[in-house]
DNA sequence: CGGACTAGCGGACTACTGTCCACTACTTGG
DNA sequence: CCAAGTAGTGGACAGTAGTCCGCTAGTCCG
């Protein structure tokens, strides 16, 4: 049996899942590598359950960080509105280099998710995708960074983020990492001509 | 017992050692996620001995192409000699590029591999660091990319290298990452003051 | 209310990674 | 050549991810 996509489902299939998160959140902020089966137990549900709910670590661990994701998203808004493209675009790279160090684990999930072609088909994942779009866009239209760079082109040029070292001194690298990336950006941007 | 680091060993731990490399390699091009206690079946040792020899699946994988890892570095090196320094750099993108793409499994060893503090001490991967060493220095000294660029930095730069999609147009998904990241590099580079 | 339908449950099960340790057999000194 | 010592073996074992499927119990229609 498939999970049903979005229709409303039976009011113990919702309430399982929520208990999972909970558990979920509890448990992985303990031990960034706790067993899904002890999740699941804790939980109070099968196996079955829980790997419908959640086909793999990387999917649960998207979904217990949803909410953070959700204020990294809201930030990269309120950049736009605030700040200059460039400037948001910047910022957001900070914010998102200090998201990547703080959640234990999500950098592990990310590094999965990245690249694969159902990439986009992770809920969690699809608004983060967003945030870059409209950034990048807003970058375009003022013209400064080279016109013909996407979403995608930005995320590969980011990955090194998800591979950073909490220990040593990740704040340096980060921002080496962003401002290279930013110069590589701004490289050809029709508003410097 | 530890494996004893590089004095000589006992002949036939030799051999086992190059048993399983040999049976890995037609294992691992076969499937690349062909299970490790498959190929210590095949090789005829113990589990025991397979990971005395290779404590993970990276670690094998890096051994298993050890011998293309060399043929990269020396490219380095070759294309040094006879190109410029930054053309040279380019060049050695696009086949590491291409490394990346072909050899299946590699890109995911590398993921695992890179940002672990102990990923220098892997052997094969330290070469690598070498040859992106060189050619960082002779940039640096022919002042073609900005001068506070490390290997660190370089491999934190790429590494959107090992997320690229075999599927799909990898050939212009690199090429756009290499064009981003040497743009970045030449950005502020003293030979263009 | 009650029965039929089926979404959803849960845990047994398979497959794999990686550890541990009692044993084997290569080496070396006498 | 033999014996002692130990490097190295190998497979039993423990722990985890993920699958499968018979059963349970919400839901909905009469």
């Amino acid at each position: 049996m498939e999970l049903r996509i979005d229709g409303p489902q039976r009011s113990d299939a919702q309430r399982n899942r929520e208990r999972i998160l909970k558990v979920a959140l509890v448990e992985l902020s303990h031990s960034a590598d706790a067993p899904l089966s002890a999740i699941a137990k804790k939980a109070g549900v099968g196996q079955g359950t829980f790997y419908r709910n959640f086909p793999n670590r990387e999917a649960l661990i998207l979904e217990v960080y949803g909410h953070e994701v959700q204020q990294l998203t809201d930030a990269a808004a309120e950049l736009l509105r605030t700040k200059a493209p460039d400037q948001a675009l910047c910022e957001w790279m900070d914010s998102l280099a200090r998201f990547a160090v703080a959640k234990v684990g999500l950098a592990d999930a990310m590094r999965q998710t990245i690249g694969t072609s159902t990439a986009s088909a992770q809920p969690g994942y699809a608004p983060v995708v967003a945030a870059i779009e409209a950034l990048l866009v807003a970058n375009h239209e003022a013209g400064t960074i080279r016109p013909d760079v996407t979403a995608d082109d930005f995320i590969l040029a980011i990955a090194g983020i998800w591979q950073i070292d909490v220990n040593g001194d990740w704040q340096s690298q980060a921002a080496r990492l962003r401002d290279l990336v930013m110069d590589g950006l701004r490289t050809g941007a029709p508003g410097r001509d």
